[in-house]
DNA sequence: ACCTGAACACCGTTCAAGT
DNA sequence: ACCTGAACACCGTTCAAGT
């Protein structure tokens, strides 16, 4: 219950959520492990004991990052009692949002840095793919079909969100041009 | 005309090429400052004439990605006789492909990392953009126009192009699936 | 103008040793 | 099991000095 509770097994936690904050505030370059190791009250080799190196930390941020955004599109897609477009200009506003705010972590997100495998990074990207897929299919007409045609507009669905996001979180494009994007995607996908 | 001959001045042009031989080969991570300048047989200070920091040589490699791309583009986009959808989708193709092979370059181009201010780079960028735009016009039908509403198709094309590139680039999705994303794209598209 | 060489303050990673 | 502390081999950056 103190300050050094993370001395019985949750430095892990912490030295995830410091980093998140880091790389939110700072972006890739401003973290480093020492920095994170001396912000816990630790010494420079203790985060080896959860992360066998640094890109196995950023790895876990990716994986993280996945997840709540999962989280997030699953959330906006199922408010019931409003009309799918409505619902689909939401999903897309939540995924724009979250890489403005995230950009850095959207990079490690998207971007596989060299031949590494890494299985949970996969599945919990699966597992974001597969919430845009449901989303799609619940649109009216649509319900339950799953033909290959569809998979494919569902791919191209994603691809076109993951533009949108790319291009407002590197600052190419304002947040007009920004929501008239989204108004567009629902025009041509909802 | 000796092997020292970037003693003359053309060390900057020697770096950017190593760097970006570096770059493809090794990724973001193995491009060292210190590393460059032992290649090209010169002190670990020298690039700094060059180069004021190692930002600079990878805005400096963002530019010329981003002129490459600009020159790939226009060139596919000016197959003469053959029919727009044709054209279109060759330029879609020569975007993936400088995408899957040049992945780290990308990532530098369309990510701008912390709140720099970068001239070059907001100009090689809006070349860019615009001979998408420019591509997209001589489309037959559309030559000529620029309404409000084909500057959003148009942005909306780009943030499509490139989210098929980052997916394809992070190996999310395979050559034949990309190869469908393609078509779908030059079906809603041209 | 362009480059050198030493110096500074950081890194990530490794490993023997402690409790 | 989990962490420490010293050590190693790298970095980027700075700056006086050389030609």
């Amino acid at each position: 219950m103190t300050d050094r509770s993370f001395h019985h097994g949750n430095l892990r936690l912490v030295l995830l959520e410091a980093a998140a904050d880091t790389l939110r505030e700072q972006g890739l370059d401003g973290l480093s492990l020492r920095e994170l190791a001396r912000g816990a009250g630790v010494s420079h080799a203790a985060p080896r004991r959860h992360f066998p190196d640094r890109q196995a930390l950023l790895d876990a941020l990716a994986v993280d990052g996945f997840e709540r955004l999962t989280g997030l599109i699953v959330e906006a897609g199922h408010e019931d009692g409003r009309p799918y477009p409505q619902r689909f200009a939401a999903v897309a506003r939540v995924f724009v949002n979250f890489a403005t705010d995230e950009a850095a972590l959207l990079e490690l997100m998207f971007t596989t840095k060299s031949a590494r495998q890494v299985p949970e990074l996969d599945d919990a990207a699966g597992a974001f793919f597969q919430a845009i897929g449901t989303f799609y299919a619940s649109a009216p007409g649509r319900t339950g079909r799953t033909s290959a045609d569809e998979q494919r507009l569902r791919r191209l669905l994603v691809a076109t969100l993951q533009g949108i996001a790319t291009l407002a979180a590197g600052g190419r494009i304002d947040a007009a041009e920004v929501e008239q994007l989204i108004e567009d995607a629902t025009a041509i996908f909802a």
